[in-house]
DNA sequence: ACAAAAGTGTTATCCTTACACCCATGT
DNA sequence: ACATGGGTGTAAGGATAACACTTTTGT
């Protein structure tokens, strides 16, 4: 038996998922100013939610993850991690929530009750370069954004729970997680790097004492200055050492707490 | 509807349940020693494994955990944290396995089939004081043990890997999680949270570091001394100020990392 | 007196913090 | 010349690490 045959989200096959399980995914982009996180809007809906989908019988869950957020987004991705399984058994009965399943059912032709169903949902988390992904909706959606999560729209269901969650984890586990390799391009400045991190962590950072913290690890390549024809110093480019990093991460690098 | 009835594990009913999803305890325990975990001993198997059980449709995940443990081991928590889900297809395909569910379908008369199903299980963890809790064997386990981390006995399906991401989330988390309030009893002394970070990250610390460093932090009520007729200065009791250690772990305390 | 474990002190080193200073560049 | 942002330096204070010293108690 093949456990990774992808299957399509797009035919909701009830005998070929797991009934009662569904994967939500927090996408967490950066574009070198504001933590962003990818949304979709449903078809016909002013109802905004998370990228999510259901578990073939033979896949492996991780794998299910990958799959659903390609199939929604069109995002192949770098990094994908589980992060929490939320399961409360009212995490989308509130009436505006019912409203919606019902609406999707019938525009859809769901076999019926699939939706209705309780599910209990693993979330997963990624960090991906915003540049760098074009996110394009699928069938069931009608736009496919990037919001700051300074100013996400109302969320579907608990996912406004479930992106506290993720920023949560992220925040504690932020010396675990290879932050800056999936979140920046190939090169970067420093700037970039420092702009990450304190959007993440949500408060400012000294600029001198952050370069020196960062260059004293040891995990930066310095590259050949870039002159981008501002009116000021050119900054040098970084790029990861990639086994430097991975190996302090298991440590767990000490960043400003 | 009534979401938090608690559902009895020992009758399998499966159209009470949610299909395809259980739940995996582990539970640390400490001995002023050693870190330990919980192991249940199969019925007229020489098989180990952790605690665990089946989620009720209509019964928070975070309940039915608090609820299995009870049942199938007698031991009621202070604290219980959802740490990772095991979404693997082959969790638990190895042949030793499958003789197991076997078994287990005919010694206790299960609803065919309920057992052979593909399961995606939540693993929980909880620490607790070991000389405060006896645990008890449910019908469907021989004995109910603490056994040493350092020397465990091979493990049933995948369990051993869920030992050891709740070892790794632990260590990851360990500024965040409540560890002395859960793991110590009431009143403890300086070396008995010394001897229990040291099993937690596994090395040495300096015993006049240590002290200096936990004082400072505040979260300690030094209680009078104890004299246990030893020889030897009698050492002071401590308890946890127990805002003030719930603040500082929003924070994330700074141990030595 | 001695061993054992608790409590505290000392010192060197390192890290963090908050700045200040100079450099390169376009206007 | 000046504004802007990049790179580096410095000094005070705090944290860490290694180890020494003193105290209490039973033998």
């Amino acid at each position: 038996m093949d456990h990774n045959k992808p299957i399509s989200f797009l035919k909701i096959v009830p005998a070929d998922l797991m009934p009662g399980l569904s994967i939500d995914c927090v996408i967490f982009g950066f574009d070198r100013k504001d933590l962003n996180i990818l949304v979709l809007k449903w078809q016909g809906l002013d109802s905004w939610a998370l990228p999510g989908g259901f578990i073939g019988k033979d896949e492996d869950m991780d794998i299910a993850a990958t799959r659903i957020l390609e199939e929604r987004t069109g995002i192949s991705l770098p990094y994908l991690r589980q992060f929490h399984t939320f399961g409360k058994v009212n995490r989308r009965n509130n009436s505006q929530d019912l409203d919606i399943i019902d609406h999707s059912n019938k525009k859809f032709a769901i076999p019926i009750r699939w939706l209705e169903q309780r599910f209990i949902s693993t979330g997963y988390l990624s960090l991906v370069d915003m540049r760098q992904s074009k996110p394009t909706p699928d069938i069931l959606s009608e736009s496919c954004q990037w919001k700051p999560v300074k100013e996400l729209p109302e969320l579907l269901f608990d996912h406004m729970d479930i992106v506290k969650k993720a920023l949560e984890q992220i925040r504690i586990q932020i010396n675990h997680l290879p932050i800056g390799l999936s979140l920046l391009p190939e090169k970067f400045t420093m700037k970039d790097l420092q702009m990450l991190y304190e959007s993440i962590l949500n408060r400012d950072l000294d600029r001198g004492n952050f370069q020196k913290k960062m260059l004293k690890l040891g995990f930066l390549n310095r590259l050949e200055k870039q002159h981008t024809g501002a009116s000021h110093k050119a900054p040098y480019l970084y790029s990861f050492n990639r086994s430097r990093y991975d190996a302090l991460l298991n440590q767990g690098i000490g960043y400003m707490s």
